[in-house]
DNA sequence: TTGTACGCGTTATCAC
DNA sequence: GTGATAACGCGTACAA
């Protein structure tokens, strides 16, 4: 096995120049630093983990979590994981602040940001994709804060590390098992939660691309919820009656109960074929009374996991994430396999 | 951040004192061990792993991995998901020795069990349900080798933990997705592996119980295959000639390109719902095909990781697992989200 | 029965 | 620029 101690000796130099070299900490001569260098990747070198986790603990390294959770069941899962994960690296000194907010006001997380900007060495957060939020994760990143979006990510940062699913494939597996489901064709009605949101653009987009290939199935209508259970009702109930016709309902974001309630009080539950996203509490209720047939699933608890081993291994080990992308597999959930 | 040290101070007693009590090394007066005890519980002590890592790479573990691997693709991902983990801890200086075996054949197995007793320090096993096998588990056990068995587990053995599915809860989940696909109903011919495999049992087991709750779907031929594609294909081949009513086939186990191979040469791949397990490359060329509707998926890389890693986390941090079993969940995999 | 001292690999802090 | 040394927390061999 090699060691900095090993490296040091057959260089003939102390550990402390070698950790100069390694760590890029300067105030080497060019031609040691060389020397070094070389012996370093002839060996192999990689540094222990666990003495680095060791000798990290005086950094009291202190990560912040943001995310959007206020009033949002899908958040957590992934809090859960993010937690547990924390948990498990409490004994290496990390510590976690945490903040959460309601929806996605830019200039709510822009404040929220601001304050966590000197106080924390990480940042896990879930951003709203707006330049104003770009460009302060891009702040961060420039102060030497280690950024990792969580569950959705913006356009062109900084930022080390995305956790989150494929959008885009989510929407063409959910159009894909439709069709498994009702191969006869469908005239589905679509509820989305907001078209300023990318992840649900981009799920209507895979979802839209996926259907289209079928001439027998056919959008009918799509209305937006803005993610709200109330809205959701109003607008299900208002597209339904409308659309007499309408045999599918494309559930895309949040307000999953709310349109489950407006097809109840319409007593349509036996005629439509619903597929939504993400196991959430009230989800998998709709799902156990038969109004909701299947869901596609984004591993919630993985992404925090994930999203918190990145930061702890950067943190704590001085890895950097091998990919910039974490993506989870959309799966299909139905009643049997929750 | 409560350390041994800490503890030894406050109790007034040595470092080494404190060590001894928490490993229960013995020599130590009852009362000072109480006193010890007490005041490590009271603080809420866990040893740091980075310490326990550091100094655990003295002792050089070794794990032992035998799968039944050879000529079973299903195991390639559970191999890269064991490798992959033993990477990430070469450098604790874990080391792993690779047995693969072909088959399950218990006097095969016992004898590199009998190879490995005096190389290894933990053993992560697809063992074979037998007697036998149980016996020399429990002798590893016996004997301070820390046991994991993977994808197959055994009955009543003392191995530490069992890493894999719920088969009955696979076999359910094929069966829901079966009547979610052909809600008319369907003539249901069986391919299975071996009724000797307990999982293969189970699946089926879970299955008949799923589908027996709807009267519309009936089982009308079960086959055994051994595994094997070639016997697979001569069975399905039978199977559906011999009983034209078939429309749904369900292929519990290995064999499932042969049974493919048969149904396309009887080209009936258009009449016929197919569903399978596993997403072993043969499949996903018969999913693409669209000869096989949609597969079970057992996570087989994380079964393997998570193996791995629970050894590393008992043989390098002193940490034994928090449960005996760790589940996978069974997943439906379709082509769009493969 | 108990205490001491060293080593594991890395990093920070001195002293030169 | 460089080298020596002291942590970090744990396990262990050895001394008392």
């Amino acid at each position: 096995m090699v060691t900095i101690k090993k490296i040091a000796d057959l260089c003939g130099v102390s550990r402390g120049t070698v950790d100069r070299v390694i760590n890029d900490r300067g105030n080497v001569k060019p031609e040691t630093r060389e020397l070094v260098l070389n012996m370093a990747k002839q060996l192999g070198y990689k540094p222990n983990p666990a003495g680095k986790a060791l000798s990290a603990r005086k950094k009291h390294p202190v990560v912040g979590v943001l995310l959007s959770s206020e009033g949002n069941p899908f958040f957590e899962d992934v809090i859960r994981g993010i937690k547990l994960a924390a948990e498990k690296y409490e004994i290496y000194g990390l510590k976690v602040i945490w903040r959460n907010m309601r929806g996605y006001d830019v200039s709510s997380q822009y404040e929220i940001m601001e304050d966590l900007k000197d106080k924390v060495n990480a940042l896990i957060i879930n951003p709203v994709n707006d330049p104003v939020i770009i460009k302060e994760i891009d702040e961060f990143v420039d102060t030497g804060i280690f950024v990792v979006t969580v569950n959705n990510d913006v356009d062109n940062s900084k930022r080390q590390c995305y956790v989150g699913s494929d959008y885009i494939n989510g929407g063409e597996t959910a159009g894909a098992l439709l069709q498994m489901i009702i191969p006869s064709g469908a005239n589905i009605g679509i509820i989305m939660g907001s078209s300023k949101v990318l992840g649900h653009k981009q799920r209507l987009a895979g979802f839209e691309k996926n259907i289209s290939k079928n001439p027998k199935f056919k959008i009918v209508d799509i209305q937006e919820n803005d993610d709200d259970d109330i809205s959701s009702y109003d607008k299900t109930k208002i597209m339904l009656e409308k659309h007499k016709e309408i045999n599918a309902v494309f559930i895309v974001a949040a307000g999953v109960y709310g349109a489950c309630r407006a097809v109840l009080s319409l007593d349509k539950q036996n005629d439509l074929t619903i597929i939504a996203f993400d196991t959430v509490p009230t989800t998998i209720e709709m799902m156990k009374k038969h109004v909701i047939k299947a869901v596609i699933y984004q591993h919630p608890y993985r992404q925090g996991q994930r999203a918190m081993q990145i930061v702890f291994e950067y943190l704590v080990n001085g890895i950097s994430p091998d990919k910039s992308k974490h993506i989870m597999k959309n799966e299909i959930k139905i009643l049997e396999n929750l």
